[in-house]
DNA sequence: CTGTTAGCGCCTTCAC
DNA sequence: GTGAAGGCGCTAACAG
């Protein structure tokens, strides 16, 4: 069922060009000892024949490839294709090649622990080393160029990258307390998203530091979309006493929530503040601009690529663990009470 | 300079294990004819060496890899990513396994002729096939599987996935000309692109369709930012007689149109129509709504995707063109003059 | 300058 | 059920 393979060898090139393989190996790796003509010829023969070398068996003797491996779960995730963007200016910068490894039957098939899997892969010769994002255990090689991006929070035995999500939450407290506000409702994501734990942490945190309590009643758990930022606004805004404020732990939940204060016929931030977290595009664009928190995903991974490449060339690491800052972009959707 | 790969072999497990490397590689490849006994101790030592087999060695041995390659010149690029999240759904579908490649030289380096080389990188037996995204030149081996997505006019000689850029652009025209609009601005993008000159195309098509002449003080090329399409339209709102429609060549020029209108006080689209190209996220949610032709991009490479896994069975192509048909969107961004 | 030789790590017969 | 031997395509010595 699966069709052969190019068949064209460097053997066929050599045997083709009435000479030895060594001798095409030396044109493809352009060495400088070859004579012109030989030289001529064989290309001449490798661009008729449509010869192309293989990484595999090249990488396999040579034992450096120049190229690092970037390992996701799912390509279409926003969070994967910032890092990725970070990741692709720090091989242009430090001049690596980027071989993006994932695979098609992870999403539908068992579940767990696929970054062994993947590393499995990519492994000891294809890349000199390894970035994983948002793996889901810590039980990868070691003895393995390894960079983890946005890792569970029990794993602190590879190098890291992670972003300060529990303290920006915290920076979104403070700053609605200093507006005056004290009943501030969350609205919370997947509870399987470190990110997600992280945010309920900073809010719970900020509460506590300013000697305020955490009421069950304003806290809710949506799953990130538009649709359940809505629903959860909903139940506050019903609530006898409804909250002043609502942080919602990304923007797509804010806009729901957004949605919900308008069909309540409340005006944002006159009746309503809201705060949002990611920064994604459209909140500089809303109706008010909304307040929120930035995070810089694609630094983590120009990040977790400077890193790695430092092991690679065995350099110290100064710092196993890298936090990327987030930062309070304040807009226009809160105000004083 | 460069460390020393991963030490672990599969010689090192089966010395560790006590058996020969033939017995790992069966454990590896869960091959059923096993004892019980020494498969759990394999898989012990391999945990805990943390051993992972070399897709290099596999592949070169096993001429089958189930994975497709993914060429593109740069990550960093919204079509290149819209690809490949058509992509990343097609080999969920069809099972495959995908390995992108990118490379760091090729954007500070020698400019051209980038995707012979990186066919080279992932060919023979890496990959069963490779997709290659908006190549710059037909010069490619047919020797492989080999899809192009978004390729040079000129090229037929290789299956590819196109979209009809001219055809989207014509239908904007037909629809500016049927709401009675006569001088109509049309704002270009990046020469080198495809896209642009087939969208352009499309604009000069419409006009002569409807007899009416190409008029060059009403075509201004910009470079697809907001920036430009802002001082594109500023130029032809400066005109004596300025045209009633402006046709973007995308939508982040058209919004720089909006803004250039707002501030010459401008209603859209009371008194200037606006269309763009693309159809992003935002153009649903400005104010008001934009009209523009939508692409279904991620669909190019799912399609791509599907016709090499076709190729690599060795089905036959029934179509080795593949058309993605755009589609106009009318929102509220035009009216009838 | 060019050919010969030996593996890289793994999988696949073929024996036992 | 398991081991030994051969070779995938290529590069890196070492000879000429």
């Amino acid at each position: 069922m699966a069709r052969k393979k190019s068949a064209v060898t460097i053997f066929d090139v050599a045997a083709a060009a009435g000479v030895s393989v060594s001798t095409v190996s030396r044109v493809l790796n352009n060495k400088d000892d070859v004579a012109a003509e030989t030289y001529d010829e064989v290309q001449r023969v490798i661009a008729e024949l449509g010869y192309a070398s293989s990484l595999a068996a090249r990488s396999m003797r040579s034992r450096t490839t120049n190229a690092i491996g970037l390992i996701v779960a799912k390509l279409n995730d926003p969070f994967n294709i910032e890092v990725m963007k970070g990741v692709d200016r720090a091989i242009i910068d430090f001049g690596y090649d980027l071989l993006i490894y994932t695979s098609g039957h992870h999403a539908t098939g068992s579940g767990t622990a696929w970054e062994r899997d993947y590393v499995a892969r990519l492994n000891g010769s294809l890349t000199d080393g390894i970035i994983i994002v948002t793996p889901t255990t810590a039980n990868l090689p070691l003895a393995f160029p390894l960079v983890t991006v946005d890792p569970p929070v029990e794993d602190s035995s590879l190098p890291s990258v992670i972003t300060t999500n529990r303290e920006g939450a915290l920076s979104v407290m403070e700053y609605l307390i200093n507006l005056g506000h004290r009943r501030i409702g969350f609205i919370g994501g997947r509870s399987d998203l470190q990110s997600a734990i992280r945010r309920r942490q900073g809010y719970e945190d900020g509460l506590q530091r300013a000697g305020l309590p955490v009421i069950p009643e304003l806290i809710q758990i949506g799953d990130y979309t538009r649709k359940t930022g809505y629903e959860c606004a909903k139940q506050f805004l019903n609530l006898p006493d409804p909250p002043t404020a609502i942080f919602a732990a990304n923007d797509e939940s804010a806009f729901g929530v957004v949605e919900a204060a308008s069909e309540s016929g409340l005006r944002i931030p006159e009746d309503l503040s809201i705060v949002g977290f990611d920064n994604i595009p459209q909140t500089a664009h809303t109706n008010p601009p909304l307040t929120t928190v930035a995070q810089f995903i694609d630094q983590m991974g120009y990040v977790a690529t400077k890193m790695l490449i430092e092991l690679i060339q065995n350099k110290s690491l100064e710092n196993r663990l890298h936090k990327i800052p987030t930062r309070l972009i304040v807009r226009d959707s809160c105000r004083a009470v």
